[in-house]
DNA sequence: AGGGTAAGGAACCAAATAGTTCCAAACACG
DNA sequence: CGTGTTTGGAACTATTTGGTTCCTTACCCT
């Protein structure tokens, strides 16, 4: 009935957030998302409305791989062969300093957007807000009992992790970072 | 020899650098920052240059001023009647949490410039690290011996507890972020 | 008093911004 | 094999961006 579209919307979508993710929401410009995402206009704004929905949708979709994989690792059933509790979560910050060590300044999208946009747009403050407190049950998850006493602090030192990675700053600063964790795994 | 200034340059200074404090760098416009100094380009660009130079000249002085008494707070010599150590800083993060319950939405211009132009720039980014490695030095002082262990993992908690400032989250979650310091002192 | 100098501010500028319009190309369906 | 519909994309628009120019006004110094 008519001409099918040439391009996949979930793929067009997975470009869109890395484009974010890098640049950030307002210093990504339309052109660079054009040009990341492959497309031209008349295709974005028709498959996307306008540049707010893009990002809300690329919310959700960092929401639904990166936040939920992360999510999964921290609470999944423990095991008897597997790293538990403490260490789990030393592993997510971990993977973080590693991706810094592979030249990932990107930091955490959530991050960004939570002292961007958030700041002045409710709905994507919304979203931000239940992606950090999704992360933040993961954590109370994974250390079971004592968990509650901990999740906001470790909420709070995951971002602040993520926003040194963003930023400049001092190659050690990362890796000390990481590190301070031990202090409290071996309580 | 000359039409002297008709503006005080510390206090033009001042609220340029409140001005970027709500709004951000790059959303903070030319006409955001003449309205909030009350003067006009003209006279703006005289004395500052450009967008730029004034970001790092507000940089400086939010360093002087907010910085160097979080600082100065934390790393006094200690006292006998006075908190000391982990009081220090866990008055400090209560602070922050005042100013939060008195509608403070700010955060940090640190932190929020940490994930913004200190990513793309690198004298900004110098300006924003040489700062936040001025705090992670007076929490290492604030506990004394054992300081470095904690350092910076208290300066990751800073800023995260500053980026939730800045978004619009859940109003418990900041109040629980500051409590959870309280195993560290209590340990 | 008056001349040299710099401040203040309106008008201006080019570039970039997000968003819209319109039309030809391309495919599904009868 | 047309016909109708929707895509893709170029061209266009209005607004806002940071930054400059230039002229009037105001002041200090001799």
């Amino acid at each position: 009935m008519a001409r099918p579209r040439e391009f996949d919307i979930e793929d067009a979508l997975e470009k869109a957030m890395n484009v974010f993710w890098e640049r950030g929401y307002e210093e990504a410009s339309m052109p660079d998302l054009l040009d990341g995402m492959g497309l031209s206009r008349g295709s974005l704004y028709k498959a996307f409305t306008d540049k707010k929905t893009l990002f809300l949708k690329s919310l959700e979709n960092y929401d639904q791989h990166i936040v939920c994989d992360a999510a999964a690792s921290l609470s999944a059933p423990p095991t008897s062969t597997g790293p538990n509790g403490w260490d789990r979560i030393i592993g997510l910050f971990e993977n973080v300093a590693d991706a810094w060590d592979a030249g990932d300044r990107r930091g955490c999208l959530l991050c960004s957007a939570a002292v961007g946009p958030a700041s002045y747009d409710a709905e994507i403050a919304d979203a931000v807000s239940q992606g950090l407190m999704k992360l933040r049950h993961a954590f109370a998850a994974a250390l079971g009992e004592h968990g509650e006493k901990y999740a906001d602090m470790l909420v709070m030192q995951y971002i602040g992790l993520r926003v040194l990675c963003r930023s400049h700053v001092a190659p050690n600063v990362v890796h000390n970072g990481v590190k301070s964790l031990y202090v409290l795994r071996d309580l």
